[in-house]
DNA sequence: TCCATTGCGGACAAGTTGTGTCCGCTTAAA
DNA sequence: TTTAAGCGGACACAACTTGTCCGCAATGGA
């Protein structure tokens, strides 16, 4: 059960846009070079980012990302959904139907390990979707500091003309 | 986030044996066989049961698997372990590390980011720990009902003499 | 002692998935 | 019209999962 990286791109991309401000925007280029991530593959998750409703794209000149929604309202869950798919860790193969006690087992009713397994899943959701992206970059904000978030200010400046 | 195939594999081996009551042992023939499942890949992760502890295996003619400790004792979450590690599902890269700002971010005290993922995946270890053999056992005689239990212990009984 | 049975571990092959690049297309602003 | 930007498909490479096979070691019975 591992996670692919790119869930990791895709939460600190949005979290540097959370970071920005309400409806600041910044272009793949942009949100790659932040963690010196390449940007192509970068530009593939911010894409399946907008198909998952988390950000909005605008095309053309002085286009790029931003969030779709306010960051409170964003979970962390979100994004790695985004970028997985939402289909549950656990998939039942049901290999219980196979073998000499088959028959004795239902169609309808789901298999006890399936079960147990599918609930593990719910709690792993239930507790990423209780952090926010407004959580994340407030705590990262907090880390900064002063002279971290005025460079950060600089830096998100600086984009926007280059 | 999948989970690998052979975790099913091995939580209903294990049930099985959990099944069958204390000390049993079958081999791995035997547990492959019971779902249709091929024997020498099943040996693998029975032997990676092994290693975590979870079984106890006996070589030689009339060797075979049984229970390392009893059904209570052991639970989803060991089982899953066994087979794919206990490594975090969430592997920190430290991107924040990196880029114009990366001087802000240390290197002890660790990411929001990765902190919060790793919050989820301690609550799917903790729902996943609640979870016995034996729980699981007693569900499975339950929907096997009379015949079914029966039917089962013939089987087992067979495997022995085979 | 010899042999059949069984688990153990390594090597290997094939298929799937993740990572990453590139290119042509569309969109939009200057 | 040009330029900047996102979109999506094709492609290559690496890593991992799935599955098989083999020789070896251990155990019990003839």
């Amino acid at each position: 059960m591992k996670i692919v990286e790119g869930v990791e791109w895709a939460a600190h991309a949005c979290a540097v846009l959370a970071g920005l401000g309400p409806g600041a925007s910044l272009n793949a280029a942009a949100l790659a070079d932040f963690h010196r991530l390449p940007t192509a593959y970068m530009a593939k998750h911010l894409q399946a980012l907008v198909r998952a409703g988390v950000l909005a794209a605008s095309r053309g000149s002085g286009g790029g990302y931003r969030l779709a929604r306010p960051p409170r309202e964003i979970s962390l869950w979100d994004i790695q959904a985004a970028i997985e798919g939402p289909e549950p860790s656990f998939r039942c193969q049901n290999i219980r139907r196979q073998g000499p006690c088959a028959r004795f087992t239902s169609a309808e009713v789901p298999c006890d390990v399936a079960c147990a397994f599918l609930a593990a899943d719910a709690a792993y959701r239930a507790q990423l979707k209780t952090v926010s992206l407004a959580d994340i970059a407030r705590q990262v904000g907090a880390k900064y500091g002063c002279e971290g978030r005025a460079r950060f200010a600089d830096w998100a400046r600086r984009q926007g003309t280059a």
